[in-house]
DNA sequence: GCATCATGTAGGCAGTTGCTTACGTAAGGA
DNA sequence: TCCTTACGTAAGCAACTGCCTACATGATGC
């Protein structure tokens, strides 16, 4: 991935990886401290850190200082962006399909596809 | 990325590239040999082969022999998984702002709030 | 001010990506 | 059969990821 690249880009990438989703399935469940975070991975605090920072330049979630400790929460609507890519796409790509198949029909009814393939 | 990473890193993976979600969206138009996907790109055709390999590992095309052209076709069905991730951690996102707004709105009116922070 | 706690940053290393050029391979036509 | 076409694969390189172990920073408490 190079370097500082388009939102949506940033957004599937920080979903392309299971510890940073299971991070984000963690706070779902209500904020937490980067130590709290931690915890569950077999895992360097300061890679926590860095995935923390992956999905904060994503707008996924957001860190901010709460006395000694940082608490980390969602942005809900980071996954805006990525939900209507991926929503307006497969029914994009759905509706192509069932017009082939009305091609195909047309085909097997012996009339003039309007589309190629 | 590690190697073999699990299918839904894998499409996210995929999408998190400009260049493959263009590639993508030619498909979505119809299908096309592996040639027509490199025209738009000021890239070589092995660079343009490696990104669809990509995207066949992620499961969103298909790379099928045609006579002498092979025939690149979009897998509609591989981004349900996507989809289904985003939409449900979305709506759980945000059903979970909600009830943080009643927290507050408990706070304010004196009650004592069910959830923390 | 000084120690401590929670966290971020820097530097280093192995492995991966993304691109290139060069070469291999399968299908079609003279 | 041999050449051409369309594509994949191999090898190599710069850049990036993901992890680590130090070290720096910023807030709290004595």
């Amino acid at each position: 991935m190079p370097i500082a690249t388009d939102p949506l880009s940033r957004i599937f990438f920080a979903l392309a990886d299971p510890t940073r989703r299971a991070m984000l399935e963690r706070l779902a469940a209500g904020s937490a401290t980067v130590g709290e975070l931690t915890e569950p991975f077999a895992m360097s605090r300061p890679a926590v850190s860095q995935h923390l920072g992956v999905l904060e330049d994503a707008g996924l979630i957001e860190r901010t200082r709460q006395g000694r400790w940082r608490s980390c929460a969602l942005r809900p609507e980071g996954l805006d962006d990525a939900e209507r890519w991926v929503a307006e796409h497969r029914a994009a790509w759905q509706s192509r399909f069932d017009r082939l198949d009305e091609t195909l029909a047309q085909l097997t009814s012996g009339q003039t596809p309007t589309e190629e393939e």
